[in-house]
RNA sequence: GCCCGAGUAGCUCAGUUGGUCAGAGCAGGCGCCUUGUAAGCGUCAGGUCGUCGGUUCGAAUCCGACCUCGGGCUCCA
């Protein structure tokens, strides 16, 4: 017999080793920088310990931690760590669950006697946890029946739950549960894997602490929460750290007070903000400019009022299903009025006022339309989260031949409005039939069609969400990346089941029988307020110059320049730019920082030399120096090339 | 709503164990300086130290409640 085993590496190459080898006798045959690199190895795609002995002609490759699957491992053995030096210090505490996400992971106990964390809390943590490091505990792994399991962690009431709740499609296999003890005397249910020992992990760091319900269920348990990340090396630990400390300095809220652009005034409430005139600017440039391209794009502009009687909603169905998302309703002459959540039941209105025939569809309604929501206090974020929502919302009525064209046609004007904002990175998920939900299998089926061929015609990026999608309406939700990679969910388009039947709505078709429409929904930036957060993160402020408040200050070294100062700012806003003169009461240096602070795009300085030749000092946003000398119709023609570019954005 | 954290001048922050601790810089007003690329000088004004209550001879500082803001609350062993 044979004392070995074949496997085959992910190159196609094949590999024989000893009978029983595991995975890291793989790695190590391999090399010696993958062995130490290795913190698990993935089975026929199954991921296992590095511990475990391979089968015989399997396929297997090694993850190494610099991966994203190799950092979960990483990150998941970390919060075992954690959940160890926990109970290191609050003995009796239960652990709940801790899983890897995405940056870290994180870990829910129930200390005893009712504690809390602190932040205080989190230095000793990690002391613990350097320690159990540096014992270099293995992670051994176990599986045991269920009862068995339930007697292991009799003490451990979140993991009975677990258990109780395995059956065959998680854990090791039907009816078994795995565990893993570490040296301390620390054991946890777990499906694994885990790096070898705890000496290959240490480059963390734990960040907050939070309070979380068990499941997720505000009526179950409140659990104490602690937030961290792992990485495979410190470098990469350090380059994560400082990666959040660019988003903090990209926090619109912060960056909203700094360029004065709006405020959240806690005499108007939570959530409701106040664009100042340089916010307001750029909100207008942005709604000036999606207006044009509406316009452009076939779209008819109305307009509908804030509330409506609580008739609309009850045949929208709007109080059926949305009812905690709504404000309270106001009485007003025996009738009862409610703010509006959505816009779509009023365009319906606007659409159901007169009978329609097939020659005038595809009809588009579109409305910078301000919507209320209650959203819970604790759930507001700056811009990102208002309970005063405007929308650049529009409803489109087609017949179901013209579905499939308007889709694709509206995805493309998505994505192009989407570039002209600087987002270039798309992906998009389609949300497809929930369990419980509205319409026939045939319009699920044709919407859903109808939506995918839409993506594939965009050529964008897309993911299938199965279920995911609103009980009326199968949709597309475009995310894009930001400038330093974070993803945003933005615009939104959604094939409405519901709303046509419940509002009974029909044109005529060229049979001279009455049809029901289709509806899509669709919102490009979704809300104003959220896009606006979006771009002061994704500019860090310095918006381009076609959406700069000010897009240029023309500073005279002395007063006695100030005429021609004037000049040239007044030839400049002659041809529809925004300028400022900043006169000379303080040194040129002074203004010039003052304006870089501000985020100018140009900084005009003019002196002696430059009344004589008739030229500017060009001082460019992000330049070391000055571009002195330049002429000023050269300049303003080439702020005017600047300024067209963006309605010109380059395709993919 | 719940847990953690924070609330001192418009902004950013100092304020040791409760006793000249009510301060600084920026921003603002006024005056001087006339300036060529990231802060010129002087001067003035600004705060019931989030609110209310309590402890104390004495509270920005200690305690309690409340308010506001920030982080987190289904990424399923």
């Amino acid at each position: 017999m044979a004392a070995s085993i074949t496997v085959s590496l992910p190159d196609g190459s094949q590999r024989e080793l000893d009978e029983r080898a595991t995975g890291a006798d793989l790695a190590a045959a391999i090399g010696p920088r993958l062995a130490k690199a290795a913190v698990a190895v993935t089975v026929d795609g199954t991921e296992w310990d590095l511990s475990s002995p391979l089968p015989d002609g399997a396929a297997v490759s090694v993850v190494t931690g610099n991966t994203a699957e190799g950092r979960r491992v990483l990150r998941h053995s970390t919060a075992h760590v954690m959940a160890q030096a926990v109970t290191r210090l609050w003995p009796g505490a239960s652990y709940a669950i801790g899983p890897a996400i995405e940056d870290g992971f994180y870990y829910d106990f129930d200390l005893p006697g009712g504690a809390h964390f602190s932040e205080d809390d989190l230095g000793r943590i990690e002391d613990a946890m350097r320690a159990i490091v540096a014992e270099d505990q293995p992670f051994v792994r176990e599986e045991h029946s269920v009862s068995e399991g339930l007697q292991i962690f009799g003490d451990q009431p979140f993991k009975v739950e677990i258990i109780q709740g395995v059956d065959s499609s998680e854990g090791a296999g039907e009816g078994v549960v795995s565990a893993y003890r570490n040296g301390g005397g620390f054991v946890d249910l777990c499906r694994g894997p885990h790096v070898p020992t705890t000496g290959r992990l240490g480059h963390f760091k734990l960040q907050k602490v939070a309070a979380a319900y068990w499941r997720g269920d505000e009526h179950r348990p409140q659990l104490q929460r602690i937030y961290g990340t792992a990485w495979e090396s410190k470098a990469a630990l350090e380059e994560h750290l400082q990666r959040l400390e660019e988003a903090e300095k990209r926090d619109h809220r912060k960056l909203g007070a700094e360029l004065d652009l709006f405020h959240f005034p806690p005499e108007i409430g939570g959530g409701l903000p106040v664009f100042h005139p340089k916010g307001g600017l750029i909100r207008k440039l942005m709604e000036d400019h999606s207006r044009a391209e509406h316009e452009r794009a076939g779209y008819d502009f109305v307009y509908t009022p804030h509330l409506a009687k609580s008739t609309l909603f009850e045949i929208s169905g709007h109080l059926g299903w949305y009812k905690d998302g709504m404000y309270p309703p106001m009485e007003m002459e025996g009738a009862t009025y409610y703010p509006k959540p959505m816009n779509c039941p009023m365009h319906i209105l606007i659409f159901n006022d007169r009978l329609h025939s097939y020659r005038e569809l595809p009809i588009r309604l579109f409305e910078f339309g301000t919507v209320y929501r209650f959203e819970r206090s604790g759930v507001l974020n700056g811009l990102l989260r208002v309970r005063g929502i405007t929308q650049d919302d529009s409803h489109i009525f087609c017949t179901q031949e013209q579905l499939a064209g308007e889709l694709a046609s509206l995805l493309a004007f998505v994505l192009r409005l989407l570039r002209t904002f600087g987002l270039t990175e798309f992906e998009a998920e389609l949300a497809t039939r929930p369990d419980k939900s509205v319409g026939s299998e045939e319009e699920w089926a044709a919407a859903e069609a109808a939506l995918r061929a839409a993506m594939e015609a965009a050529g964008i990026p897309y993911v299938v969400a199965d279920g995911e999608g609103a009980f009326y309406a199968p949709k597309i939700d475009v995310h894009v990346r930001d400038a330093i990679g974070r993803r945003w969910q933005v615009s939104t388009l959604q094939v409405d089941l519901q709303m046509p039947q419940r509002f009974d709505m029909s044109y005529v078709g060229s049979d001279n029988e009455r049809h029901r429409p289709w509806m899509i929904h669709r919102a490009l930036f979704g809300s104003i307020e959220r896009f606006f957060g979006i771009l002061v993160e994704h500019y860090a402020g310095a918006f381009p110059t076609w959406l700069a408040p000010v897009q240029v200050q023309v500073l005279p070294v002395r007063d006695d320049h100030h005429a021609y100062a004037f000049r040239v700012a007044d030839r400049l806003r002659a041809e529809g730019f925004r300028v400022e003169v900043v006169p000379a009461d303080e040194g040129v240096g002074a203004r010039v920082r003052r304006g870089r602070l501000a985020k100018i795009p140009y900084l005009l300085v003019v002196g002696d030399e430059d009344v004589e030749a008739g030229t500017v000092g060009v001082n460019s946003r992000g330049a070391q120096r000055p571009d002195k000398g330049v002429a000023v119709a050269d300049f303003a023609s080439q702020l005017a090339a600047e300024v067209v570019a963006h309605l010109a954005p380059a395709a993919p």
